[in-house]
RNA sequence: GGGCCGUUAGCUCAGUCCGGUAGAGCAGCUGACUCUUAAUCAGUUGGCCGGAGGUUCGAAUCCUUCACGGCCCA
């Protein structure tokens, strides 16, 4: 027998010996209970002797996650989704169930503990058991207690696992709803709607990535998981909701990497009569609220290095930062054929059937892009990387889009949405023009857009990367529950 | 796709250079112990050393290959 099924064996033993003691190992319940917090909240200021003149009875339930057995009594504490309490139990005080069969419980079991709250000579808040009642019996062992689970990939694999053991892990996805939340209410606060649009697409669009194909039995035809809704949002500006956002989840069957899995989750917010500059402010007004919400500073420490997320942001054209981070003059260096030397030379390997816009974006990526730690928006991006935005008025080589980095990452694109048809057309022909995938065109958006759209800004955001930056993750993954991983 | 690193007990790790019968701590199990908190003390079980091939008298260790994962590059 493997060593494993020895122990879950002597586990199963003592679920044997309890039932035979009358004892359900998974009881139906109905009892309320308080969490940890509640009881903290409610006795931890009090000094020792009220508590033991009080004697306030408690009740509350969680997993047994560390014990201390002293033979006649025993300390265990037990974790709840808001923490731990110690829970103590005497032979002379439990009432149930018997001592004995107390003590057939494990590390790892789930319990309902009641009794009387008071404080140990080291003043740890802590229950005086009086029941201890088993709600699940655990069967497998849980990983050390002083280490916890450190192997990445088993903590990728059983989450559930890596959730129980290591603190900081919930914390991470405490956060993580908590910005969500946070984004949700400050956008409705500005009259924004949430909409849902479709996850399946009949022609991929929006964004410049390679789509996950599926199939549609009964009307036998091929669809594409979303590379990003903005087709569909944009629709619904015409349609007259003027405000929409939408968080949900966009895949893109590339690579995988620290920044990139194949399913993310992305905000993206459309506002009919505003301007991406506008947006730009709107940005820096609401992540800094989520960070004075979750920490109440205005720098953070990511990868070892201090954001400063102090009010304005940085702004740079990307000729600038350019210039600024890369020591590139593009003024000097503007013919397509130096460009592409200059990108064979720093290793793009397709530079060669690259257009100018592509190379310079693909240059500022290579040069300037991690060091834009603290967050800073760069704009002026050229147009041919940017089919969905608005010329700029000066320069139509040009759109009137931003980018937003933090931490060395694209964290937010928004731009000026093109409403122009014609314009919008030509665009597409000639982005497919310079593809090798032969998508059709949405030829139903340009029917969109001639019915006209109001001017409008649109952003989206990158969700799991702004929660890396926010809660000091080094990668993705560590934001997302479960990362895509072979079987 | 390429490079480097990793995979040893339920968990955390030694052992790999330089081949010679597989080690520790925690968890588990048996005892002792009614204010501990990495409790303590005494004893103790537990390994297809990721898989498959090879080299060798002999492989966790060297070689090949595959799988999974991590980081970097594309």
């Amino acid at each position: 027998m493997e060593p494993i099924h020895e122990i879950m064996e002597i586990r199963r033993k003592k679920m044997e010996d309890l039932k035979s003691l009358g004892i359900e190992p998974y009881p139906q319940i109905r009892d309320e209970f308080l969490t940890t917090e509640e009881i903290r909240k409610l006795y931890d200021g009090k000094e020792e002797d009220e508590l033991q003149k009080t004697s306030p009875r408690a009740r509350c339930a969680g997993r047994i996650v560390s014990m201390r057995d002293f033979g006649k009594s025993v300390f265990f504490h037990i974790l709840d989704r808001k923490g731990k309490l110690q829970v103590y139990v005497r032979k002379d005080v439990i009432q149930s169930p018997p001592y004995e069969a107390f003590k057939k419980l494990d590390i790892g079991d789930i319990v309902g503990v009641e009794g009387t709250i008071f404080k140990t000579k080291t003043k740890e808040l802590t229950l005086l058991a009086n029941s201890v009642t088993l709600l699940s019996k655990s069967l497998r062992p849980l990983p050390e207690k002083w280490h916890g689970l450190r192997d990445v990939e088993e903590r990728y694999r059983k989450r559930y696992v890596d959730l129980i053991v290591n603190e900081k892990v919930r914390n991470v996805f405490t956060k993580r709803s908590q910005i969500i939340n946070f984004i949700r209410s400050y956008l409705n606060s500005k009259d924004f709607i949430e909409v849902e649009t479709p996850m399946m697409h009949t022609i991929p669009g929006g964004a410049d990535a390679k789509p996950f194909i599926t199939h549609h039995n009964a009307l036998d035809m091929d669809l594409y998981l979303r590379i990003a809704p903005e087709l569909y949002l944009k629709r619904l500006v015409v349609g007259g909701l003027e405000r929409v956002f939408e968080i949900n989840r966009n895949f893109r069957n590339e690579g995988i990497s620290v920044k990139h899995n194949p399913e993310f989750t992305m905000l993206e917010f459309y506002q009919a009569y505003a301007s991406y500059e506008d947006h730009m402010v709107l940005l820096e007004d609401l992540i800094s609220r989520i960070l004075e919400q979750l920490t109440g500073e205005s720098k953070i420490l990511y990868k070892g290095n201090l954001i400063d997320f102090t009010r304005p942001w940085r702004r740079y054209t990307m000729e600038e930062a350019l210039s600024i981070f890369g020591g590139f003059n593009l003024r000097e260096v503007s013919d397509i054929k130096n460009l592409r030397e200059k990108a064979i030379f720093l290793g793009i390997e397709e530079a060669k059937s690259m257009s100018k816009g592509k190379l310079i974006t693909k240059i500022f990526e290579m040069l300037c892009e991690d060091k834009l730690i603290h967050p800073t928006f760069i704009t002026h991006y050229p147009v041919d990387v940017s089919p969905l935005a608005k010329r700029s008025k000066e320069n139509p080589e040009i759109v009137e889009r931003f980018e937003l980095y933090i931490g060395g990452m694209e964290i937010a694109n928004g731009f000026n949405e093109l409403n122009d048809p014609f314009d919008q057309k030509q665009r597409f022909i000639e982005q497919r023009e310079n593809k090798k995938e032969e998508y059709p065109i949405d030829e139903d958006f340009i029917v969109a857009l001639e019915y006209g759209m109001p001017p409008t800004a649109g952003c989206g955001v990158g969700i799991d990367r702004l929660v890396m930056i926010l809660t000091d993750s080094p990668s993705i993954r560590e934001v997302i529950l479960f990362p895509l991983l072979r079987p």
